[in-house]
DNA sequence: CACAAATAGTTAATATATTAATTATTAATA
DNA sequence: TATTAATAATTAATATATTAACTATTTGTG
């Protein structure tokens, strides 16, 4: 059974990942960002004042590198850190108003690329992917 | 049209990916190589004698990359460097009894990683997966 | 409440990946 | 065939990711 998935499936969705990866960075130079930075920021467009950890949880990146990522984006003066009152340890992570204006380029950047992606490909067919995946990462917790 | 998927399969087919590499790097730890060199060894277990530079174009890597992984696996003895007689810039990469004997628990790992993932899942939804993540690639090629 | 364990974040060390420049060789062509 | 362009591989510089050790603070338990 999966004689020939078994050998091919995990070099297929690595190389169906990169290529995405790669093309999403391609479509957010113009913005200024990258495809990881944007996976933080989008967290942030979902929920402003999102911890390092949380941040960290939702990305599947470990502490270290968010410190870094975040360090980058107040850099960029996208986000601002402020403590957090009732945690002392923890930061809230904030969009700055810039932050938030890039949000819509940056989610049409997205969409192109997945519409890229996607041509051919039938919501139906999509969909099974989408369950797939997640069904993947869940059966290797 | 895909509204959903928009925003998240990007994210759930990266996620996707790196828990599959996670999960056979620890299935190949015993074994003494990682996932990459895994990739590798996996070309040269089908073609012995590649070039580097068709080792890279096969496994997504460039160059500069092989040279150094290259070296690693010739430091454990798995491969060897043979100067190509008709091209002398290239040089010919072969497995050693060493790395020809490492093949089948390696490809046991692999199976044994792809198997936990695969739990659950029919062979007609993997054959979507497949077809679907080469088509995501060609569409971005 | 005191103390041990756990948590959020940082920092430093190390490993891995990417890009650009360089060398040696081969292929193309004028 | 001489010269230019292209290719295979290496090297060095840079960027990115991972791991471990550390600080400050909070939580849990005796």
């Amino acid at each position: 059974m999966f004689d020939v998935l078994d050998e091919s499936l995990g070099f297929v969705i690595n190389r169906s990942a990169l290529a995405l990866k790669k093309e999403i960075e391609k479509e957010l130079r113009p913005l200024g960002i990258t495809a990881v930075q944007f996976a933080i920021l989008k967290r942030l467009w979902e929920t402003d004042g999102l911890s390092q950890k949380q941040i960290a949880d939702r990305t599947f990146k470990n502490g270290a590198e968010i410190t870094l990522l975040v360090d980058k984006l107040a850099a960029k003066e996208l986000v601002i850190r402020e403590r957090d009152d009732l945690d002392r340890r923890a930061y809230r992570i904030h969009l700055t108003p810039k932050g938030r204006e890039l949000e819509a380029a940056a989610v049409a950047a997205a969409r192109v690329t997945l519409q890229k992606a996607l041509a051919g490909i039938s919501p139906e067919e999509a969909e099974v992917v989408l369950r797939v995946m997640d069904a993947i990462y869940q059966n290797l917790e």
